[in-house]
DNA sequence: CAAATGTTGTGACAATCATCACAGAAAGGT
DNA sequence: ACCTTTCTGTGATGATTGTCACAACATTTG
């Protein structure tokens, strides 16, 4: 696929034209990274703007101590370095390769200028940074309020809608990331996580698979965990 | 104050002329409401895009079983109301009046046209967006990772930002929200907040003097809690 | 195919913190 | 000034969940 079809996959870029897109499109760079490895530094200067081609990147944060809050994982059309672009301040996480990814990347002044000439890529990006404010609140409030079981829920549910595939009212998640990380999302330890996924498998909610999970009639468990 | 004078003070907007501020001015309507009035209710449509004059909303996600989670308490010059005209979603959350407020309100369409007319708007309100998005990840980061005490340190220390007074290298927070609503943001108790401002008190880090909290040494409180 | 490394399952224990209960203090209304 | 309501302080208790420890299982590597 080219660079070009890739960015028309991308919601803030699918309203432009192809002349416009082409014009992007050559400024961008190509670039890949092997799963591990660190994308961006918290403490770097934020001077690119990247689209995830292929694989996917966890976001995160690590406290003094060295343990891990991972914001979010993100996939293929997800973009990011967008924030510290635009509000100046420098990077505020780290972004690591969870898999092997390729990526396009565009300069600060390259990104600056597409707000200025299209502005129909500045009120799409302003959709997005909603969007994601929005489910940043959510899970906030998970965070805030629930048990744990609620939160490794919530948190399958969020992978679900990422990664997952519906099949007659079941999701499927293949490729399920591991324990610790679910932990890290949830904010709970990697041992609640394995016990509370053998609870939901009990309860006939979920089932495990090799490395794919499945959840149960989807809507009624998020319903279940609203 | 004139409604001119007062949206200048509102970061998205100060880079206007005065005839382009009196434009969106005369657009707006002014509205009042009382403490604990609620200005916006989860379930309705967001149609409305208001900035407060005077006063105090929070911010606020209620669960299920009626426990409320607030995201941010928001002061003067602070604009709210912009996510669901942004990304077309209903709201997200509650907005209540913490303390008597007045505020400018502008709707949709007319808020939708200014974006279009001065894209300098649209990348202040991304900037915006962008700091609250990092703001998030912060309050994101503290829930997961930290006891209750950092939690609710953090917590006192993002009110400093919002309220504080400066005065040689101690802030002092007037009117400190009800330790209830401090509950509500560290994710924890009403009583874990009473007895950890004891503790933090006992070990001289802040002083609680009326309605009003003193931090000591703020730099280093931060570090202490990074 | 071993060996080494990474991931998961599970028991035992301790620590944190929510909850309940109630008293005292402060603020607000009439 | 009095009554009512709201807010705060604090003890006792139990539930939840993090931590440690280690075995089982899986996946990669030489």
């Amino acid at each position: 696929m080219s660079s070009v079809q890739h960015l028309r996959n991308v919601p803030i870029f699918s309203d432009l034209k192809d002349s416009d897109l082409n014009i992007i499109s050559d400024k961008m760079i190509s670039r890949a990274y092997e799963k591990g490895q660190m994308i961006l530094l918290e403490e770097s200067q934020g001077e690119t703007f990247f689209i995830i081609v292929s694989g996917a990147v966890k976001v995160t944060r690590l406290s003094d101590d060295g343990r891990e809050v991972i914001l979010a994982i993100l996939g293929e059309s997800d973009f990011f370095g967008e924030m510290s672009l635009l509000d100046g301040e420098g990077r505020s996480a780290n972004i690591v390769a969870n898999e092997d990814a390729e990526v396009l990347t565009l300069s600060r002044r390259d990104f600056l200028d597409c707000l200025e000439t299209y502005p129909k890529i500045a009120i799409a990006l302003l959709e997005e940074l909603a969007i994601r404010l929005r489910k940043s609140d959510q899970h906030i409030e998970s965070l805030s309020l629930s048990d744990s079981e609620h939160r490794i829920a919530i948190t399958l549910i969020r992978f679900a809608q990422e990664l997952g595939t519906i099949k007659q009212g079941d999701v499927k998640i293949s490729n399920l990331p591991f324990q610790q990380d679910i932990a890290n999302m949830a904010g709970t330890s990697r041992e609640t996580v394995s016990r509370t996924l053998k609870l939901l498998e009990e309860k006939d909610l979920i089932k495990k698979e090799g490395k794919d999970l499945i959840i149960y009639k989807f809507d009624e468990f998020r319903q279940l965990f609203s």
